[in-house]
DNA sequence: AGGGCATATGCAATTATGTTCATATGCTCC
DNA sequence: GGAGCATATGAACATAATTGCATATGCCCT
């Protein structure tokens, strides 16, 4: 399989998400994994396994450069930098139509077939996720507050400002919706615990 | 490997969106890949390919019966039906918890080194994605008014009504933001067309 | 002396998802 | 008479993502 191809620019976006963030500044493959628990995480994860295999590719492709640096007490470690034919690269897959991928989240199909599920424990997981998207929506405030106040001009730094943005759009509405579901929720729990209670009392009648 | 597990209830959750899907009717291949191609489709794309053979896993499993009918002009089809195993087993996987799915959309990793692509480029693709979301909400405001729009009281339904919800808020969302990111864009945009000119003029003096 | 964590890397296997190709009939439209 | 669509299904191949296993050192805490 030949590792050069101009032309082709497929999906298998991992390979970008590594690219762009090497283009912030050349990292180890261990400091990308732990990009890839925070900051790009946001969005995209990755394990570490994925990003080493994933750097391979990229060195084979010719688009990264390494350099293995010598240590004593520590594995020795190979930094990555993004070279002329990798931005090229970027660039050119930026020009690539992108389409909305489906969300395919678990809790969405619990949603669908509500009267076949645990109701009690969906009403849970929703509770799980109102308090994950509050905690969310506080950390992107924090970081809004601390790097993005001013005004802001170079390029970078807005596009990461409108992540910023769009993830705090996103959680709003998520904790929006979580309370009108869990009051939903809550309204058939009650009825089911009210014809339960009737039933025991007639029960024991 | 045995078809038969109590316990484990791993993610691979495609069979369990078709599972949910048939807990509605029974229905066929056939139908169910339309199916996945407007109501679940909406949050869980898959192709009659995956439709089809995940079906036969299913059946595998034990949790699904089927029937073949024979039919004269065309093909003929195998309705498949959710037995009591498949609706246990929705239940027992209901409970697990669920995990908010990364949203691993490209256009976000090219928004994460604006600076490294092609700025029109990315300015084109938030635009058609403005009017993906604006038809989007356009149908889901339809869907609504035709047939959520008085008072709810059967679970199924109201499961139904919560994911509606929850898209016409993601919808609105996603469309205040790509107007501020239009916005944004344009003013960078205007910027390197205003350089560009004076560079132009400079040359030609 | 042993447990756990941070540093640093990677192979191998499995699972999940997506794409290409294949088949077969009858209908309608041009 | 051919193009294209609706009906109806599936094998085989290809890509992507997750999970289990593996290694090695130094530090801190108990």
């Amino acid at each position: 399989m030949p590792a050069a191809n101009g032309a082709k620019c497929p999906a298998m976006a991992l390979a970008e998400a590594i690219l762009v963030c090497l283009t912030e500044r050349p990292m180890t493959g261990y400091e990308l994994t732990k990009t890839f628990d925070t900051s790009i995480g946001f969005f995209w994860r990755a394990a570490h396994q994925q990003v080493y295999r994933e750097l391979q590719q990229l060195r084979a492709s010719g688009f990264l450069d390494s350099e293995e640096v010598i240590q004593t007490g520590k594995p020795n470690k190979t930094i990555y930098t993004v070279n002329a034919r990798g931005r090229r690269h970027l660039k050119e897959w930026s020009r690539a139509a992108t389409e909305r991928p489906p969300a395919r989240d678990n809790l969405y199909v619990k949603l669908y077939a509500l009267d076949c599920v645990d109701l009690a424990a969906v009403r849970a997981q929703i509770a799980e996720r109102l308090v994950m998207h509050k905690a969310r929506l506080a950390l992107y405030e924090r970081i809004e507050a601390k790097r993005f106040s001013g005004r802001i001009n170079d390029l970078r730094r807005t596009g990461l400002k409108l992540g910023l943005q769009l993830g705090l759009t996103v959680e709003r509405g998520a904790i929006a919706w979580c309370e009108t579901a869990l009051a939903t929720l809550d309204q058939h729990l009650g009825k089911a615990l009210r014809a339960g209670r009737e039933r025991r009392q007639k029960a024991s009648a």
